[in-house]
DNA sequence: ACCACGATTACCACCGGTGTCAATTAGATC
DNA sequence: GATCTAATTGACACCGGTGGTAATCGTGGT
């Protein structure tokens, strides 16, 4: 107890009558080295319980093993997510990970992220959604000499760094589903405006409307804040005109499922009077009642590929995953055909 | 861009005419210093943009600047809470967080831990409920000499490094509350078995009853995972008893939901026909309807507090807020009098 | 002007690894 | 057995900071 002293590379190389270099080599598993003078040293490591210290290699190699995730992102379920994923992209190296979160609307987010780069090097930094849209923070990140991945929709100002999904095809798909459905008149609740993401949602649920001869009604067209409050709002409104729409897109479930508060306060039941289908696929909506047809949105994947992407040798630019990753429509109960009226 | 080369505290004491070591104090503020001869650095480091290598720091002082949470816990608003807490913990220092999870159920866990210790050798670890309750963790961290902060319920085996709410006494005066209201069948969904935090919480559960001079009925008991499944099956168990309660207290809001969702189901109102108390107030809580009267578990300040411990110096032990923190009731609309009959 | 003494500052080893390159050893060849 | 070449291994500087201690500076007292 107390403060125990760890073996350091010195008592190693001591105890197995070699040099601090020869340990080196067994640790980073050089080819140049006998076996037999392997098995010497890897016992005595086994022995004394040696572990390299890391901030020793990190100085020495100046770069240590550590990925950042760096967000601004209000939403739980979607840091766990990112976290799971980066950890899964990381698991069997010798990396960690660290969070840390910025505030989107300070003025000092640059400063904020500059500082948390300096003060800790991290190896890479993993840029999430909404503030991997603002492409002088990858900026920054070039000028620091920190590499770094973003995670993103397609159609950010440029691909590179970028791991992303086709949010417009996967909304222009749900919309297409409840078309295929028989609905005609079908709502959208938006996501803030000025991001990437909120806005492809946009144009994939205007594509599958205009796929299918059917005009863009704006009375139908909400806007919303991705916050369950917001959903509840605008499928009040929604709810309240003279022709309702018979089926609501949500840009993602947590106002999906606020949709479905305000639909039943008002008396109608779900799906029969209203279909609904939102985006994410959180937990939370196989929760609710009835269950919610949504787009998985794969940011599990996503997180991992970036992590994987971030750790890769230099040169392997072609390192399993892709960097662009499908989507899916996850059927559940909360869509079915309109009244026939 | 490319790789820029950071300036490094030799460069900084070129320029500045003096020695690495009076650089360092400068970093350092150490009081041994002249006015003028600080101010002569200073500007020199504001004007090459010189930051202190954090791993040469790490290594030299044989510490780095890294805390970490290491969790078993698969709740996302949970660990958000937490991660949010920690992060307000050191803010302002030069520490970072990391995050680890483990798995609770692997016969590895310990060893699973060691190593990702050894390998970051963080400067101090948070153990998150439930793993905080395991004592030989606790005595891993002793072993390997780095410091922790477990986060629990009181009544853990120890109140050593821990910092704490007392679920107990939250869920006897929430219980209070609803006889208060004048119910006397008050069911109750359990946490999962083997630890402690759910074990007080249905020790709370009884001691209330027990003062009002109520008897605990066991039929009106049964048991949960903490998930939203688990809380929707154990309400329909207790609404379709044939004398079935007039009010329910789960051990965590997502239960809580589970049961609204259930009694719904049944053709109950929420709350005319059942009154329901939760456990956590979740951000989930204030969004179903009726928004969910919960006890506030305070976690973020519970970690805040095991980070501001952690970092604290050595025999500070009194540093600022008490390893102890209040719990309180939330009072909002899933409660009323029961129907007199 | 000289000296003691506290305030500043410099020098150098060291933290625990890795890169470079020279030195040593082993195996092959004649 | 001597020589050559390739395979192993070691010596040493260095990564960028900090600690300990010695050296230097400035000041007041006499």
């Amino acid at each position: 107890m107390g403060t125990p002293i760890k073996p350091t590379i010195n008592d190693v190389a001591r105890l197995a009558q070699v040099s601090k270099k020869t340990v080196s080599r067994v640790i980073n598993k050089s080819p140049l080295l006998s076996d037999k003078t392997r098995k010497r040293v890897e016992s005595v490591i086994a022995e004394i319980g040696y572990v390299p210290n890391p901030q020793a290699r990190a100085l020495a190699l100046r770069r240590n093993f550590i990925v950042a995730a760096i967000h601004d992102n209000p939403n739980a379920q979607f840091l766990v997510n990112v976290q799971q994923g980066m950890l899964e992209g990381i698991a069997g190296t010798d990396f960690g990970l660290m969070v840390q979160p910025v505030d989107r609307n300070s003025p000092t987010i640059a400063a904020d992220i500059r500082d948390f780069i300096e003060r800790q090097r991290p190896y890479g930094v993993v840029l999430l959604p909404p503030i991997s849209e603002k492409p002088e923070l990858a900026q920054l990140c070039d000028d620091l000499g920190v590499r770094y991945v973003r995670m993103g929709s397609v159609k950010l100002d440029t691909a590179e760094h970028t791991v992303s999904s086709n949010d417009r095809e996967a909304v222009r798909r749900a919309v297409s589903y409840l078309i295929e459905h028989g609905h005609t008149r079908i709502g959208l609740i938006e996501g803030p405006e000025g991001f990437t993401s909120p806005r492809e949602r946009r144009a994939g649920f205007e594509e599958a409307l205009e796929a299918a001869g059917l005009k863009v009604d704006p009375a139908l067209i909400w806007p919303g804040k991705y916050t369950f409050e917001s959903g509840v709002t605008a499928g009040q409104a929604l709810v309240e005109l003279k022709n309702r729409p018979t089926a609501v897109f949500a840009c993602n479930d947590e106002m999906a499922i606020g949709v479905m508060i305000a639909a039943r306060r008002s008396g109608l039941a779900i799906p029969e009077d209203l279909s609904i289908v939102g985006f994410d696929d959180t937990p939370l909506s196989s929760h609710v009642w009835p269950s919610l047809t949504t787009v998985h949105w794969p940011i599990v994947d996503m997180a991992r590929t970036a992590a994987r992407k971030l750790i890769a040798p230099e040169g392997d630019t072609e390192t399993g995953a892709e960097w662009l990753l499908p989507s899916a429509l996850v059927e559940r109960d909360s869509v079915v055909r309109p009244h026939s009226d």
